[in-house]
This record gives structure tokens, sequence and C-alpha cells, in this order.
RNA sequence: GCCCAGAUGGUGGAAUUGGUAGACACGAGGGACUUAAAAUCCCUUGGCCAGUGAUGGCCGUACGGGUUCGAUUCCCGUUCCGGGCACCA
């Protein structure tokens, strides 16, 4: 009897030693190379891990082990992103306190990664929710606090060098309220009046990368422009390093280009515009090659230069089309781009031209961008031609064959021409009128550029679209500000007395006077004399103060995360110096690119500030980013037809088309049909089993369904992401159950690239069981010994093994696991044609495979080399053995076969020896029997051999 | 609209980055063992055509062109799917 290959048993018992031995635990080792690598933290939510989550954990263990084989001393944590808004709403709906639900929930998540055999250093785990580790939260904002951006050395300085230099300037006011406020202005965490997303169902504000489509992320609900009091960080003063960073670091070429558009950099200058009325405001353009095309300007409404501007006759008219903007919504702008706008009734001089023209006020000039203000070239930019076709103004081409008669012409390429039209239509500045004609578009952007600064008509300035983040939230379960108010003024809880712990409330939504749900704490009040909290009655405004009540957004917690993994215990600082410089920066980062404008630009700003004060060592936090695709589930409907309790199987409903939605419609014998999900449990293929339906919930159980000819219930699929609420969720748990967690690890890396997203399908999992079912087999003769002996191996073993090594090898590095996984197969197979027995290549598999399928490489490793005597304790474990290299010799071919081409197309094939030379290979390709009928008639025009590779012989018919 | 990535058998996907397309796996078909099933093993499997047969020929990497002795790979154009940004001046 063979032994049996029994996962389970194989499975707990290295769980269970891995756990004794400490196996997977890392302390920091001056003599070793050290290598970081770190998967995104997972949110703990309600639904458990699904086989999406395990997919980057896999394929980052993968390398963590094989880094580690290799000798170096791998960092691989992992923990928890605790605060978020399910828990909360979970908690308002049932009254349980969100950290309850959230550490069941983490360990449930526990258990389940567990299972699959992670070498995770578990004691480095982190929570972002517990006081010990949001201290460091709360530090970092302090710190922010107490920084602001030196424009000049492109770092943050401490607040007291700008107040030292406001001194020195005299521009220091004596004001105590006064100094706050100039200093909020510069502060890097300050606290802002600036219009915010406020999402009135949520009941909090949102930061841009939370809103998609004028919509929340989280509930889809609807966002709505607010002017609030706000924590926010000045992500913005960091624009262009963390532009310049992006070159730095080996990320995918296409999150780096979502974070450029995010960052929006774009160069150009502002330009003084006076009124006709000798006010002033300033434009800015990036195509400064257009003065001479402007026909109008155009002010954003919420700017503060249309109260200014508008002329009393215009003024009924512009108060009313600004009370038309202010009420649309977000998504109402969005999705509208019908054109809109008033004339103010003022003109503004062209500095360069002298020509008068209108100022009006339209809603497609955002205020937040620039200076709120631009000047229309009509010819060269398609909204401003859509303006001035709307209210029948001028339109001046500039560019040569531009036809501007149907829609404007963009394009940045072409010569300059009509700048000036005529001569005296250029104003002359010492002497010196700007003219633009015959220069490329480019040439004269540089020109009057150079023409602007020179004569001070405005500057060069870049501007960047990426705005400071909205730091605070009216809610409950997220990091308290370590803020209190005196009169008003933001005072910082000192640093000794952090963190400032949550306060317990009894009701997680707002107070009834519309405060956030912090409000309800009784005891939330600073005694600055005692220095601690107490009962919020106390409050006296001479020695107990109000603490703040919003709590941070969960980008707080997890933006520095990877530094406190380095040294997770640390009371007294965020990041031991020591354990900084040892581990400096993440290796390898895994995780899924939906983070590149939220969580990762966030990271890099919050490093690039912590490097700053010289916390973090280095710039970047994540030197190389993998994102692996989403695992999607396959979504399942059943079709009610409306207003009734009756269910119609799929392909029994007719489907008709709605251009105007861009939607199919169901409908069965006239009725319309809705789709409801049904959880994927219930279907097998594509058949529901209606009897499991019916016991699922109420709505199904006296429901009438409607069959097919066959007698089945069809239902329809679609691939959709994993979610709870579209009942698709497939837990790994069964598959570690019933294949175990090798071949789960072996399965989701064998789908497809890491980096692609695909549906979760199990067909499929058998061939990664059976491949490691034939593994085991290498091992044991019938009997179910070992069947390894000291033989020597063969040319042939040694040629698969090494062939394997060299795969496997360069397969890792570059992230190729299913690849290498193929080559096991092949690698598997030969050993097993081969009869190979041979302690040697027996030996070497298991560490081979260690990263991929760890527990049957342990109890292989262990098998093989029980027999011997340990040269250390540490050898105990095939996670300490060396990674083999593979050896050039083994690989040498003595013989190629390769095709014989003639004008491209292969004629024969034939063997060559694996050192001839080009030469020699034309030589024995033209003097070979079967040549001869394919040169018959012919003369060889020329011929390219490339060893190893391919033989050529172009020939063509002979001409006499 | 702009930017990025992609399209290969019935399916998931390989292809040393310009050198015999379809590795590996799934599925399907056939066979062996077995009382039977499971498990295991072997063979066939891109399409079309010719041949009893070994085998041979043609077509084939979304579509249309180009460069090249040779293109899944490089260039130009088109269609389709995915991702990001979207009145950003």
């Amino acid at each position: 009897m063979a032994k049996e290959y029994n996962f389970r048993e194989i499975e707990k018992k290295w769980h269970r030693l891995w756990t004794e031995r400490q196996t997977y635990k890392v302390t920091e080792d001056e003599n070793r190379k050290k290598f970081y690598v770190l998967n995104m933290f997972p949110y703990p939510s309600g639904a458990g891990l699904h086989v999406g989550h395990p997919l980057g954990y896999i394929a980052s263990d993968i390398f963590a082990r094989y880094k580690r084989l290799q000798g170096l001393n791998v960092l691989n944590p992992m923990g928890y992103d605790a605060y978020g808004l399910p828990a909360e709403q979970y908690a308002i709906k049932t009254g349980q306190h969100p950290e309850k639900t959230t550490f069941a929930n983490i360990d449930r998540y526990r258990e389940q990664l567990d299972k699959i055999g992670f070498s995770f250093d578990w004691d480095r785990e982190v929570r972002t929710c517990t006081p010990d580790y949001y201290k460091w939260t709360q530090w970092a904002f302090q710190k922010m606090y107490n920084s602001y951006f030196d424009e000049e050395l492109q770092k943050a300085q401490p607040i007291e060098k700008l107040i030292e230099k406001f001194k020195a300037e005299g521009t220091w006011p004596s004001d105590e309220k006064e100094q706050s406020e100039l200093l909020m202005e510069h502060r890097i965490a300050y606290l802002g009046e600036t219009m915010v997303n406020w999402c009135p169902a949520l009941g909090t504000v949102l930061a841009n990368d939370e809103v998609v489509n004028g919509v929340s992320e989280r509930g889809g609900y609807p966002v709505e422009q607010k002017k609030m009091r706000q924590w926010c960080l000045r992500v913005s003063a960091y624009s262009q390093r963390l532009l310049d960073g992006l070159e730095t670091i080996d990320w995918s070429e296409s999150i780096k280009e979502t974070q450029k558009n995010w960052i929006g950099r774009s160069e150009g200058a502002e330009v003084e515009i006076k009124t006709s009325e000798g006010l002033s405001f300033t434009i800015f353009t990036t195509r400064a090659d257009t003065m001479f095309g402007v026909t109008f300007f155009v002010l954003a409404p919420e700017s503060e230069l249309v109260d200014k501007v508008t002329t009393p006759e215009q003024r009924a008219a512009v108060d009313e089309y600004i009370k038309y903007v202010k009420g649309r919504t977000e998504r109402e702008r969005m999705i509208d781009h019908t054109v809109t706008g008033v004339f103010s009734g003022a003109y503004g001089i062209n500095p360069i031209t002298g020509d008068k023209c209108p100022i009006y006020v339209a809603e497609y000039v955002l205020a937040g961008y620039g200076t709120g203000a631009i000047m229309a070239v009509p010819a060269h930019d398609s909204r401003d031609y859509a303006f001035a076709k709307h209210f029948n103004l001028p339109i001046i081409p500039l560019v040569e064959g531009a036809d501007v008669s149907q829609e404007s012409y963009d394009a940045k390429e072409g010569i300059v021409m009509n700048s000036p039209a005529s001569e005296d239509k250029s104003v002359k500045y010492d002497g010196e009128s700007l003219c633009l004609n015959g220069l490329t578009i480019k040439e004269a952007i540089a020109e009057t550029k150079r023409f602007v600064k020179a004569h001070k008509l405005g500057r060069v300035k870049v501007n960047y679209r990426l705005r400071d983040a909205i730091f605070s939230r009216q809610r409950y379960w997220g990091e308290p500000f370590p803020v209190y108010y005196k009169k008003g003024i933001p005072q910082m809880i000192p640093e000794e007395c952090l963190p400032i712990e949550l306060p317990q409330v009894d009701k997680f939504l707002p107070t009834e006077t519309g405060e956030p749900p912090l409000g309800n704490a009784t005891k939330w009040a600073w005694d600055e004399k005692n220095r601690k909290i107490v009962e919020k009655s106390l409050i006296n405004e001479v020695n107990v103060f109000p603490i703040e009540l919003y709590t941070m957004p969960g980008f707080a917690g997890s933006s520095a995360y990877y530094l406190r993994y380095m040294d997770p215990h640390n009371d007294k600082a965020l990041v031991s110096e020591k354990a900084a410089s040892y581990w400096q920066n993440v290796d390898l980062y895994v995780g899924g690119s939906e983070h590149a404008t939220g969580h990762l630009i966030y990271s890099r700003f919050w490093n690039k500030f912590l490097f700053d004060l010289g916390v973090s060592k280095k710039d970047e936090p994540f030197q190389k980013l993998i994102n692996q695709g989403m695992i999607q589930g396959w979504s399942s409907f059943v079709y009610r037809l409306r207003n009734t309790n009756k269910f119609v199987s799929f392909d029994l409903l007719e489907e008709q088309y709605d251009d105007a939605k861009k939607k199919s419609f169901y409908y069965y014998q006239g009725t319309e049909a809705d789709p409801v999900y049904a959880d994927i449990s219930m279907v097998s293929g594509n058949v529901l089993n209606v009897e499991k339906i019916r016991e699922w919930t109420a709505e199904f159980r006296d429901a009438e369904f409607i069959l097919n000819a066959n007698g089945q219930y069809i239902v329809s699929q679609a691939i959709e992401k994993m979610s709870k609420s579209k009942y698709n969720v497939v837990n790994p748990d069964d598959i570690c159950e019933n294949y175990g967690a090798d071949t789960l690890r072996l399965y989701e890396m064998f789908l497809g690239p890491i980096e692609q997203s695909k549906p979760w399908d199990v067909a499929g999992i058998d061939g990664c069981f059976r491949f490691l079912k034939k593994f085991w087999s290498l091992y044991w003769d019938r009997d179910g010994n070992l069947q390894a002996d000291d033989s020597e191996p063969t040319a042939e073993n040694m040629k698969s093994l090494h062939k394997l090594i060299k795969k496997v090898t360069s397969d890792i590095e570059e992230f190729s696991y299913n690849t290498s996984i193929s080559a096991f197969m092949v690698a598997v197979n030969e050993f097993s044609q081969q009869k190979c027995t041979s302690r040697t290549v027996l030996q070497t598999l298991p560490i081979l495979i260690a990263p991929f399928a760890p527990h049957i490489a342990e109890e292989l490793w262990e098998a093989i080399s029980g027999g011997q005597t340990w040269q250390s304790s540490r050898q105990q474990s095939v996670c300490d053995a060396q990674w083999p290299q593979y050896e050039e010799k083994y690989l040498v071919e003595t013989s190629v076969k390769l095709g014989v081409q003639f004008n491209g197309k292969v004629r024969f094939d034939m063997l060559f020896p694996a050192d001839a030379t080009p030469d020699q290979m034309v030589e024995m390709a033209t003097s070979a029997p079967e040549a001869q009928k394919h040169l018959e008639g012919m003369q060889i025009v020329k011929t390219i051999a490339i060893p190893k590779r391919i033989v050529n012989i172009v020939v063509k018919p002979k001409t006499e």
C-alpha cells in the first residue's frame, strides 16, 4: 500500500510545529541583509476572508519564503486596518460596540489566515484601533500641526522657525487669535474653512478619493459641496516631491500614471488683468501662446472676485446665476455640461493686445484650481469655444491651417499666426512688443512666458490639481484628535499625555444638537492643570476645556503602519532609530490597485513628512509595488415577475434592450421581471436548487418557481466584485478542507498572472491537487517506505533538476508564479518517468517547492533528512534550508534539433551540434540531402543562422 | 474627450522579448486496471484538406496594411473589452 498524501494531518502538524518552534519570528540581525515584504493589511469585514484576499498574501508569502531561503532576513508582518465605517454602521443598527464586532471579525480572519500557512511573524501584529497603536497616529498628527512646509528647502520644518521668520520680518501679530490664524495657513495639519464633500446620508465629510461619480464610495449616497471648518493635511505642499518620487520607485506604469493624473501638474503662466473699473485679477493659463486670441474672461461663480467686479446693472442677473449654481449638486454638474453663464458687466484689458474683453461668470470655471479665473480663447479651447458659440462671442484663429468654423483646434501643434494680426495690435512695453507669428506653439509658449516675466505682467507658475486632504470625520469609530479648544483656538494635548483614548458612548449617532457622535461622550473635556481627561460637565473655560469631537479618517491609521511593524511594541517611539535604520523601507508591497489615489498617495505623503523629521529613513515607503488583480465572483440572479411572488427561469424570459438606459430588461408573457440576487451556494452550474432557496429567506419560502421544459430553474450569472451584498463570496475554508492549503496556494497562483483580475472558478483545482499527489508519490515506494537512496543521479536527473532550479528562480524573481508551477509539473513527470530515487534530487525538491507549498515541503524535507544529524537546530525546518543554485554544466545540450527554413518556411528539421558556429550550421544545412531538392534551380541570396535558434536560407530562382 | 493596459484553441493561460505558436492545466473523446465505482495510468485533442496508413499540404495569435529572409512580438490605421482622469484652462 503506497503512502497516502494526507494533507489534513500534514498541515495540522506543521501549523503546530511552526507555532511551537516560532519558525517565523524575526529579529533585527545586523549580520544579515534585510528584506521587507508587506501586504496591504485587510479591513476585517463581517463577511470573513474570501478567496480574493489570499491571492496577494500568497504571492507575497512565496516571495518572502524564497528570499528567506536565499539567506535574507525577511520581515513579513500582518495586521488589521480596524477602523472603518461598516463596523460603525453595524453598531448603529444593532447597538453592539464596534470594537466588539471588529475584534470578533479579526479572530475569524486570523483563524482563516492560519489555515493557509503564511510565514507571518504574528508577534508584530498591529491593529489600528488599539491605543498603543493610534498613540502614534495622534503623535504624527501633532507633529504635522507643529510643522510647516518650507518651499525653498522643499521639506517640513518646525513651526517655530516660521514664527522666527515672521518676527524678523516684523509681520508677527501680537494678538493670540491672529497668530493662530496666521500659522494655520502654513501648518501641515491645519484647521481650514474649506469646501468639503458633505454626505448627508452618512453624516460626515469625505475625502476626494472617497467620492466616486458624485456619490459616496461606500453606500453610493449623494454628496454635496459645503463650506465647513475641518482639519486638513497640506498634501498639496508635497505635490512636486510626490511626483518626483515616482521616478525612483518600481511600480507599474499604469499606477504611476494614475498618480500623475491625480497630482495633475501643469506648467503655465499667471497674468495680471486690469478691469475697466480699475480693479485687477489674475488668470492662469498653460497656453500663454494664445494671448492674442482672447475674446473674453471667465470667473468661477464661487470666486470672491465676482462680487467685486460685477457692475450694478448686472448685479441682479449675476446673483440669480450664482443662486442657480449653488442649487446644483456635484453630481448634476458632472453629468450635465450644458453651457451656462452670465455677463458681469465689467471688461478686462488684455495686457498684450490692449483689447477690452467682457468678463463672464460661468460654472465651467472652477474656483479651486489655479486662480479661479481664466482668459478664454475660443479658437483653441473646446470649452471656451462652446461658450463663445452660445453667447455669440468672437473667435480668432491663431494657428496656420486650423479650421475653427465647426470646432476648436486644441492640439499643441502647428505654426502660430495672427499674433499679432497687425503691428498696432501688440502693446509695447519698454519699447518691446510681443510677436509670435511663425513660431511653433511650443516656442510661442516659451516666448510669451519670457515676455510676461520680463515686463512684470505676471509670472511663470506651476499648478497642481492635488488638493489638501480633509482629515476629519463626523464619526465615532476612528482615532480621536488629541486637541482641545481654548476660546475657539485649537491647542494640542501634551505629547506625554498621549494617547487620548476613544471615549465610550452609548449612542453612535450624532447628538440631537447635530454634534458628531463624540458629543455623546460625557467624559470628554481636558483639564489643563491636572493634565487629564475629565467629565464634560466640568468645562469652565479657565482650566477645563472641550476636546475636539471629530475623529480621524480611515487613511490616518493606514498611512504609517509599515513603520510600526518594524518595532510594534515600542512605547517610547513610533519606531526606534535602530529598527528604522535596519529595515529602512518596504522592498515589496503587494495590494490592490484600487488604492492608487487614496492610501498610496496618503502613505507616500505621510512617509515623506516622517522622512523630513528623520523618523523614516527613506523618502519613498514602498520600493516595489505589485498590484494583485481582483478575484471576482459569479453572481447569480433569479427573476421575479414585478408585483408578484413568482420567479421565472432565465431561459424563458424575453430580452429587450433599452437604448436610453443602456440596459437590458426582461419580460415573461408581457410582465417585466426584476433580477434578485441568489446566494451562489444555492446554484450548481447555472441551475438553481429550488428547495434550498426556499429555506434561505422568507422571501422565497412561499414563492412560485416557473421552471423550464427540463424541469429546471436556470439563473443568469454575472461576474462581479466579491461582496457579501452580492451573495457571491467564496470562502477559502472549504478548499482547505477538501484539498488542503498547499493546493489552494498553488491553484490561486496557477490561475494566471497575479496582476490580472479573473473570476473565481474551481474547475482546474484538481490539476494542482493531482500534481501534489504525484510530487508526494515520488518519495514513497509501493510499501510506503521512503525510496531515496544514495545512488549517483543520472545526467538526465541532473538536467531535469537544474532546468527546474533555473526556471523557478527566474520565474519567482519576475513574479511569474503560474509558469513556475508549470515547470514543477513538467519536472515531476520527468522524475517520475526517470524513476529517480536519488537523494541528491529528492532532497532539493522540497526546498524548491517550499515557497509555494510549504506544508508538503516540510513533511518531505523532514522525511528525507530525518536520518541525518542536524548541523544546527535551525535546519529542522525547510524554511532554513538554502536555496539551490543551478549549474550551467548540467544544462548543456550536445546537439540541438532545429528547423531549416527556406525563405522563412520550415522545410525540414535536422540535428546540429550545440556549439556549432553559424557558418558551420549553414554549411551542414545546405549540404544535407534534404536541402538539395529545395536548392535545385535556386541560388542562395542570404543565409541566417542563430545558434540554438534557427537556420534560414534565402533563395531565389537562378537567373542566367 | 484625454491617458494607460489588453485581445492567442472549447476554457484558464505559455512562448527564451523578432526565430518550429498553442508549454502547463482544465474540459472533452478513446483505452487499460477493476464485479462496479472512486483513484491511478496511457493515447487523441486549433481548423480545414488529401491518404488504408506512417504522413503530407494549406489556413491560423481581434481586423486591415507595412517593415523583415522570418512578426503573437516592431510600425501605421480600424474595431472591441478593461482601468484611470474628466469642465483642471
